[in-house]
DNA sequence: AGCACGCCGACT
DNA sequence: GTCGGCGTGCTC
């Protein structure tokens, strides 16, 4: 039998991803599609997986041809699966459509930490063995004769280790003089990777019942005969007590405690009780508390047991040769929920419009189960609408007939609200897979996943990938979401796209949620591809009013601060009445527009109604999508003034502007700068929801799934800088913001307000959000689309280059770029054109100059199919075309 | 000298 | 992708 398996090398060697070995008479039943093996290659021995079994000892023909010997696989590295056979088909899948090699779809979706190391260790070799004496004679230097005693006395030596000890150089050396001599080996070894079982040794009782009962009366029979010895030997001698614990393990023999000998407790005497009664009494003292211990399940680790109950090691030892107890490794789980409270959460009643979006993904699955592919599900509903019960419930009903489900949120980090309520109503039924939480923790949620210990994985994007059996539904909360899409590494890929693949490869339904749905999303349920499920009422509080302040007219009074007197004198209202606000600000762009601060008026370039970008180094304006260039604006070419200007403004100005305002208030700064990591994310949080702060000032970061109900201000400083960035799906991402914004406000019992500064009172993103108006922004948004043929009228993809050298780009760019000319020439493909090559937004990044370029077309499969740019980044559907 | 880079070719 | 082998160029 041969096998195909897939390792790093099909990384790089797109051509022929798998490798062919023989397979070993011997693992030949155990080998099975998904699972992680050992092979050789080269010199050393790689991790790869098990694509493909061949019957027969036939080698392929174009192997045969090149005259290619087999290897043999050398290990099964787990008999159970790493991946699922409907995996392997979505990283086919992925691969393909993401012009992505096989082998980082496949790797990919792996648990980080799982792969192992290739590594090389020395041993003596077979002649060094035999021959001692001789091998130690030969003409050998000195750093060879010390490492042939190491070897002696080690029987192995990591090559690492030796670089470490001799240093590069010599280690070099060494190596090289091992290579002739004869006497050393060198062996390929394969070393864990990070993610491993973490062991806790626990003592298990190994006698229960009349067993246990005999075991006890035993023991307290010799403890009585024991204490009556001694009594009777102190009664002739009085010797006192004077044992200490050294001398006590010396006089004891080592493995037989129950025929202790007369004079060994002779020594002792009484009012205290004797060495062998004491001892005795120690170790019932263990049998009852891990009999207690099995009630409870939380059992005794050998070193806990002993402090307890005063027993040495060597005593419990002396329990464990007697078979009463064994001290065994077992697996102790790293639980990510560990030590947080959740409270249960029970099915609530639903409303008419929940019953309906329920009972449509129900029949989706009743269509998947008829075996056809159901309609993935837009569930548009306003937040607050009640969509996570509509989940909630969907789930306990697949899970109630044997299925799984998988539910994703971006950035889980900061919505533990969610996946609290998630957890609270399936008990120990979750698991939760993230980038945060680390290799163990995600390791063991990984193999309980596997293993089908679970019902529900809630995670973000990465949890698609998790290996769960009898999958039945797929949820996406806030499907509109840019954290989906993974971009700055391989393999790149939306997680919306890929679960709507999966769902279809399992015939499972996909439900994409969203109080926003992304303009892709609500335009493929207008064609019809998508089922349209809308929930419009609002459980609880109304939707809070929203406040537009233009800045111009501000600045026209005099008024020149970043912050508005509305907004001061609401901020002023809040602190007063000892309530909290919130101040966003959008710093994402760090590119600055060009905006004319009496009329409003942004540059665009000319041909793509994109804001332009002040270059400051070369002193013009460019457009980064196409690559023009336009000389700077002295003036506001639309009302003449000369208040143009660059824009640029960050939290930290806001903080000190407030600040100045207002003494008094307490403020709270959250973005990148002041929380790194999930654990700050939560203190900054836990902070402000106890009252510690007045005034919260942050980024997007505080937009997503907050609920305060002491907020009762929002305010929005600028709304221009995310409007503003030259990107075709600004507009998109501004009205998502804003309306994300707004509906942090006025989550208590206290009425909420919103106040959103621009310079563009005007814009339908604006003006759309601000009356919560979701298919108004869609109307004029899908227009734009169409007219400028931008996603999804046609596909984009981008290309980008980086390299220390500037020029280099910038050449590679332009080669790729009359490369792709000519195959777009070649395939004959229409309407399909290059936009750029330009320098990225932030040219520079790491001491890289990037160089980039979009594809753009109505369908550039087949241009991807031929597309050979190896060290260009090619992403697919780029989630901005900065 | 000691080492950090970058380049090349090999690998079933 | 990763390793070894080899050259160049920098720093104590």
């Amino acid at each position: 039998m041969l096998v195909e398996v897939l390792t790093a090398a099909g990384r790089w060697n797109v051509e022929q991803p798998l490798l062919t070995y023989r397979v070993p008479e011997a693992l030949a039943n155990q080998l099975r599609p998904g699972q992680l093996v050992a092979v050789p290659y080269g010199e050393r021995l790689d991790e790869g997986i098990v694509w493909n079994l061949l019957e027969g000892d036939e080698l392929p023909e174009p192997l045969q041809e090149e005259g290619i010997e087999l290897r043999d696989l050398y290990s099964i590295l787990d008999p159970k699966p790493a991946l699922l056979l409907h995996q392997l088909e979505l990283a086919r899948w992925l691969a393909e459509y993401y012009a992505t090699p096989l082998a980082h779809a496949v790797f990919g979706m792996l648990t980080p930490g799982m792969l192992q190391r290739s590594r090389f260790v020395l041993k003596l070799s077979e002649e060094a063995l035999k021959d001692a004496v001789q091998a130690s004679s030969q003409e050998t230097s000195l750093n060879l004769r010390a490492l042939l005693g190491l070897l002696h006395n080690d029987g192995s030596l990591d090559v690492e280790q030796l670089k470490k000890m001799l240093g590069k150089t010599k280690a070099q050396q060494l190596l090289k003089e091992i290579k002739q001599s004869k006497l050393v080996v060198r062996e390929p070894e394969l070393v864990e990777g990070k993610a491993r079982i973490k062991l806790r040794r626990n003592v298990r009782l190994l006698v229960q019942g009349e067993e246990l009962l005999t075991w006890r009366e035993l023991l307290e029979e010799r403890l009585r005969k024991a204490e009556s010895e001694a009594q009777a030997q102190s009664a002739s001698q009085a010797t006192p007590v004077s044992t200490s614990r050294k001398s006590m393990s010396k006089t004891e023999a080592p493995f037989n405690p129950w025929s202790m000998s007369a004079s060994a407790s002779a020594t002792l005497a009484p009012p205290v009780m004797s060495k062998e009664g004491v001892v005795i009494q120690r170790q019932l003292a263990a049998l009852d508390l891990l009999q207690q211990s099995i009630n409870r399940g939380s059992p005794w680790t050998p070193s806990a047991l002993c402090r307890a109950t005063g027993l040495t090691p060597r005593q419990l030892q002396q329990l464990e040769d007697q078979q009463l107890v064994v001290v065994e490794n077992k697996e102790q789980r790293r639980d990510p929920l560990q030590g947080r409270a959740i409270p249960s959460s029970q099915p609530l009643q639903l409303t008419g419009e929940q019953e309906a979006a329920l009972r449509a993904i129900l029949e989706a699955v009743e269509e998947g189960k008829a075996n056809s592919v159901p309609r993935p599900i837009l569930l548009h509903g306003v937040t607050g609408s009640g969509k996570t019960e509509v989940y909630l419930q969907a789930m306990a009903s697949v899970i109630a007939e044997g299925k799984r489900c998988i539910i994703l949120v971006p950035e889980i980090a900061l919505t533990t609200q969610a996946v609290q309520r998630v957890a609270g109503r399936f008990p120990e039924r979750v698991a939760i897979i993230h980038s945060e939480l680390s290799v163990g923790e995600r390791y063991d949620e990984w193999r309980r996943i596997r293993a089908g210990e679970i019902d529900v994985v809630i995670g973000s994007r990465s949890a698609l990938f998790a290996p769960v059996p009898d999958l039945g539904l797929i949820i996406i909360d806030e499907e509109h979401e840019a954290a989906y899409k993974q971009s700055e590494f391989k393999p790149t890929y939306h997680a919306r796209e890929a679960a709507i693949k999966l769902g279809e490869i399992l015939k499972v339904p996909v439900v994409l949620g969203s109080a926003t749905p992304a303009v892709e999303s609500y335009y493929r349920a207008e064609q019809g591809r998508y089922q349209l499920v809308e929930l419009k009422g609002r459980i609880g509080a109304n939707l809070p009013p929203v406040e537009i302040v233009d800045l111009r007219s501000e600045l026209r009074a005099g008024h020149t601060s970043i912050i508005s007197r509305r907004l001061l004198d609401e901020l002023g209202k809040v602190l007063e009445r000892g309530q909290q606000a919130i101040l966003f600000l959008n710093r994402r762009g760090a590119a600055s527009c060009v905006l004319c601060r009496d009329c409003g008026f942004t540059a665009l370039c000319e041909q793509c109604d994109i804001p332009l970008t002040y270059h400051a180094t070369e002193h013009v304006l460019m457009c980064h999508y196409c690559g023009a260039q336009s000389k700077i604006l002295h003036f506001c070419p639309s009302c003449r003034s000369a208040e143009i200007r660059y824009f640029g403004l960050g939290t930290e100005k806001v903080q000190r502007t407030i600040q100045k305002y207002f003494p008094e208030a307490r403020l709270l700064r959250w973005d990148r700068d002041t929380a790194r990591n999930r654990h700050a994310h939560e203190e900054l949080l836990d902070r402000f929801a106890n009252r510690e702060a007045d005034i919260l000032i942050g980024t997007q970061m505080i937009a997503k799934g907050l609920d305060l109900p002491g907020v009762t201000l929002v305010g929005v400083v600028s709304a221009d800088i995310a409007l503003n960035l030259p990107d075709y799906a600004s507009p998109e991402r501004a009205f998502m913001l804003l309306t994300q914004v707004a509906g942090r406000a006025g989550r208590g019992s206290e009425a909420g307000h919103v106040i959103v500064q621009t310079f563009n009172p005007e814009h339908f993103s604006i003006d759309a959000a601000s009356r919560h108006d979701y298919n108004e922004f869609y109307r004029i948004e899908i227009e734009t689309r169409q007219r400028y043929g931008y996603p999804p009228f046609r596909q984009f993809v981008k290309f980008t280059y980086s390299h220390s050298n500037r020029h280099r780009s910038q050449l590679e760019a332009m080669k790729l770029c009359e490369k792709l000319k000519g195959w777009i020439q070649r395939l004959n493909l229409s309407e399909t054109d290059i936009v750029g090559p330009v320098p990225a937004l932030m040219e520079r990044i790491r001491n890289k100059y990037r160089w980039q370029m979009i594809v753009r077309g109505p369908d550039l499969s087949r241009l991807l199919r031929v597309v050979d740019a190896p060290d260009w980044e090619i992403d697919i559907d780029p989630i901005s075309t900065l």
